[in-house]
DNA sequence: CTCTCCCGCCACCCG
DNA sequence: CGGGTGGCGGGAGAG
């Protein structure tokens, strides 16, 4: 077998059998408009998904040699792949042309492979499935390319709400080639983006990075556009037309005709936001037709849209004949737009049932109502809840919803869902959507939130992130961008994740079961599903950093199978639920979130910049931010951070609804409120640390992994720290159990730690890798807080612990310091409530009040994200995310100290 | 089957 | 005019 396999091979890469990798990646390159850098290409291998000659990736990376090279060797050689496989390869062999084109697939598909190959290796797991497995893994599943996923690692490098000093460009070769994709497909992602000013194009390749501080501004506009427009009795009078047919069976026919007449005006639509002219330009349909999209959730009582109904809308607007094939057109442009929506958390995906079947729909899960008061919010959201819930909607419930709607209720999404379909984690299965008891919480929290936004708004109007942040003219697409958060330069990588790639399935078994809650649970879940990324935090266990500058969840999950019931369902945890969540008690949780809403995020609004991540059900984004210093200093980031240095955002992945959640959770358990926005995360790992308590019957020790995040400008002031796992093995996921995500937390509010440094000190350094499956024994990790007292942390421990020393304050380790100053100065300020101001890092708004002050302590955001970033690539291979590894990847890893973030330097190469 | 939506050709237009 | 953009729709994976 094998060796026919390689004679495959060989044929595959006549032209020279194995080491030309590198040239053919660089050809494909070119074909693809990649830029893709030889000489680099060739360390980072694996990226094919072909079968591979392992030894010759060893010689190019030997990095990774240690994970486990040989198994891939093996595997791929050996294994016969699949008939499929085989048959591909025959097929190439026999045509040059598809040779080639395989090829590139391979190169491009960084994602795949990484996920894949990386996986399979990085985990090394030695699962008599494997074979099976790696199989599948191997393919390119078509999901691995999506749009939507593509997105996730996009929105990644670039932090959710960038400080407003800094400047984020966004350069489309550098980005097509670190994340492995043509250059058309980034442009799909901006497009998009740019229609809802979350970026804006500079010039010729170069856009310039928003973030999501004016998002709720361009979304208010569009409210109001398309409220101008009309598009609300458009859709109603579609919508209603086919419910109604549908019910009568009459609808048929009628489907196809629709489009009122008054659709036309629609049409018109010069780009609503289109600020500057931009717009004239012909092209921006994928720009324009994204922001009517929007447009009709925002106008949506129910929030719910079906393509159909869209599709048919947008083509009127542009064109009153419906022709079948442009339908079918404009519905694969929806689709486009729908994935990056998705991962913007902005929408998920629903059903909407019908007599025949179901019909494929969307559902608003961003920022509502901004204009509305919020009286019934939590009605609605109450009422939406089943809803949310469930991934199809009952004519019925649509109309039911519509009434109690009208506000449009947060809705939450569940994670869940958002993250199988990105990830593929799973089937939707309802069951995770249960997820949660959170749900309750969650959408209380939610319409709490909402309430108390609105309240607030004034003053929050002050932070109001858009307003203020964006001073440049959100919709301007050439105004200026704000900020740029330190965040880019950590730049998350969602390919970090790779290292960790945890299976499926151990989040999956995480995520409800485990006590996290759901929301924790959830994100984890789904987040890792979702984006990879979480995966390998989860997974390595090694220790992050976190630092989002304006998110950052983490999710701790220590998973271990323990048996949180609560996290379960969020349903559940409504009642009562038992679970964590319940501890929190929800209500009052609730209550706090409302709280915590209102200290921060209110302000902003939209999004101060760290707030509203966490807060964000939708915006949340979250950033998990390797510390660099894994590499460097150890202290602070464990080793084992380096491995997982990836920095993963989670912010945009859709998961992010957890977060509001979370936040909920979060702002109970603390007392104060540490809500922080941001800090959906922190009440994630709150709550996980609680399962993790329960489970373990002391949080403390179980803790796995850890990351640590400092809340951005003090959220709140929580910090979190995540014990990475510390140890090295890290890399390992345990295979099969989950309990690679145990995670051990480390809570800090933010007053507590206060102007102490944090210490971390990892107890147990060794860290021992928990056994996957079982949670991880490591003690418990010491944090300490000078000067606190007791806070109210959640320590744990496990190794990898991210010293705080020297993060703390300490200079020495910039890295570290940055992140962790970050994270401590402002929270030491703060009282935790107040803090809201995010750091300084985060907050990057502009008018935003709070901007951090604090920021005295030396890391400046931007060291920090130096910092990150260099984490970020050090990584060893560990984590490499595909997506680095690809091409960027390649680079930094050989020099872990060099790398710098990416950029990949055309031609680097050669 | 239908739903999704990847892929990349090729036109358009900017610089 | 070259190259950046991105419309467009074939075709295929996934369910």
């Amino acid at each position: 077998m094998e060796v026919n396999c390689l004679t495959l091979k060989d044929l595959i890469n006549p032209r020279q059998p194995r080491l030309d990798f590198a040239t053919e990646d660089g050809e494909n390159a070119q074909k693809e408009n990649i830029f893709v850098d030889r000489s680099r290409m060739a360390p980072k291998t694996p990226i094919k998904n072909e079968p591979i000659d392992l030894s010759k990736q060893k010689i190019f990376t030997p990095e990774r040699n240690p994970i486990t090279p040989v198994k891939l060797v093996d595997r791929q050689q050996t294994e016969p792949w699949t008939p499929t496989a085989n048959l591909k390869m025959l097929i190439s062999a026999a045509s040059p042309d598809i040779r080639d084109w395989e090829q590139k697939k391979g190169l491009f598909r960084p994602i795949e492979n990484k996920d894949e190959v990386f996986t399979d290796s990085l985990q090394l797991r030695v699962v008599g499935d494997v074979a099976v497995e790696k199989f599948e893994k191997r393919r390119p599943s078509r999901k691995q390319k999506s749009l939507g996923l593509l997105c996730q690692k996009f929105l990644a490098r670039y932090p959710s709400y960038p400080l407003s000093a800094e400047k984020t460009t966004i350069s489309l070769d550098e980005v097509a080639v670190s994340l492995g994709v043509e250059r058309r497909r980034i442009y799909d992602i901006v497009n998009v983006l740019e229609s809802l000013h979350l970026v804006s194009r500079l010039a010729k390749n170069q856009y310039g990075w928003h973030g999501r501080h004016s998002l709720r501004r361009t979304l208010r506009n569009l409210q109001r556009l398309g409220e101008e427009q009309r598009y609300e009795e458009q859709m109603a009078s579609l919508q209603q037309r086919e419910l109604d047919l549908m019910d009568y069976k009459l609808g048929e026919h009628k489907k196809d005709g629709c489009a009122d007449p008054h659709d036309q005006q629609l049409l018109d639509f010069s780009e609503p936001d289109c600020p500057s002219s931009s717009a004239n330009r012909k092209d921006k349909s994928l720009r324009i037709m994204s922001q009517k999209f929007v447009m009709l959730f925002l106008v949506s009582k129910t929030k719910i849209v079906t393509l159909d109904v869209a599709a048919k809308i947008l083509i009127e607007g542009s064109q009153n004949v419906l022709d079948h094939s442009k339908f079918k057109t404009k519905v694969r442009r929806l689709y486009d737009i729908a994935n990056v929506l998705t991962s913007l958390a902005l929408i998920k995906k629903v059903h909407v049932t019908e007599e025949r079947g179901r019909k494929p729909a969307f559902k608003w899960i961003g920022p509502v109502d901004f204009a509305s008061s919020d009286e019934e919010l939590v009605d609605v959201a109450a009422s939406v809840l089943p809803e949310l819930k469930s991934e199809t909607y009952s004519k019925v419930h649509v109309c039911a919803a519509q009434k109690l709607a009208r506000r449009g209720s947060f809705n939450r999404v569940p994670a869940s869902e958002r993250s199988h379909r990105i990830m593929n984690l799973g089937p939707s299965s309802p069951s995770r959507e249960e997820q949660g008891p959170g749900g309750f919480l969650e959408i209380g929290s939610l319409a709490a939130l909402y309430q108390q936004q609105r309240e607030d708004k004034p003053q929050g109007k002050a932070l109001d992130g858009e307003g203020v942040t964006l001073p440049s003219s959100s919709l301007d697409p050439t105004a200026p961008f704000p900020v740029h958060p330190v965040d880019s330069e950590y730049y998350v990588n969602p390919l970090v994740h790779q290292v960790f790639s945890m299976p499926q399935k151990d989040l999956q078994a995480f995520s409800p079961q485990n006590g996290l809650n759901r929301q924790v649970g959830v994100s984890l879940a789904s987040a890792a599903s979702d984006v990879e990324s979480l995966k390998p935090g989860l997974l390595a266990g090694q220790p992050l950093l976190y630092v989002p500058s304006t998110s950052l969840f983490m999710l701790c999950g220590s998973l271990r199978e323990g048996p949180l019931p609560e996290p379960g369902s969020e349903r559940d945890s409504r009642g009562s639920e038992a679970s964590a969540a319940a501890r929190w008690s929800t209500p009052a949780a609730q209550k706090r979130l409302g709280e915590e809403r209102q200290l921060p995020e209110e302000e902003e609004e939209e999004e101060p910049a760290a707030k509203r991540q966490s807060r964000g059900y939708e915006d949340g984004p979250l950033s998990l931010v390797m510390p660099k210093k894994s590499a460097d200093s150890s202290d602070v980031a464990s080793p084992t951070m380096r491995g997982n240095r990836a920095s993963v955002s989670l912010e945009d992945m859709p998961w992010n609804s957890h977060l509001p959640a979370a936040r909920g959770v979060w702002g109970k358990a603390p007392a104060h409120g540490f809500v922080s926005s941001e800090w959906g995360g922190l009440p994630r790992n709150t709550e996980t640390e609680k399962p993790l308590q329960e489970n373990e019957g002391t949080a403390e020790p179980s803790l796995l992994q850890c990351l640590y995040v400092q809340p951005p400008a003090g959220l709140n002031g929580l910090n979190v720290l995540l014990p990475g796992s510390q140890t090295p093995h890290a890399m390992r996921p345990p295979s099969g159990q989950l309990p690679p995500l145990g995670v051990p937390c480390m809570v800090l509010p933010s007053s507590t730690l206060g102007p102490f440094p944090v210490l971390y000190t990892p107890t147990m350094t060794g860290p021992v890798s928990p056994a996957p499956g079982t949670v991880p024994n490591m003690g418990p990790g010491n944090f300490r807080l000078p000067g606190l007292g007791s806070t109210p942390h959640l320590l744990i421990g496990p190794a990898a612990l991210v010293n705080p020393n020297s993060s703390t304050l300490s200079p020495a380790d910039p890295r570290l310091q940055g992140p962790h100053s970050l994270n401590q100065s402002p929270v030491m300020s703060r009282p935790h409530n107040a803090i809201q101001p995010t750091s300084p890092v985060y907050e990057g708004h502009p008018g935003s009040v709070v901007k951090l002050q604090q920021s005295p302590t030396p890391g400046t955001p931007k060291s920090t994200r130096h910092t990150h970033c260099e984490t970020f690539f050090k990584t060893p291979g560990s984590l490499g995310d595909r997506v680095l590894r690809r091409r960027e990847s390649k680079q930094s890893q050989n020099a872990s100290s060099a790398q710098r973030r990416l950029e990949i330097p055309s031609g680097g190469a050669h």
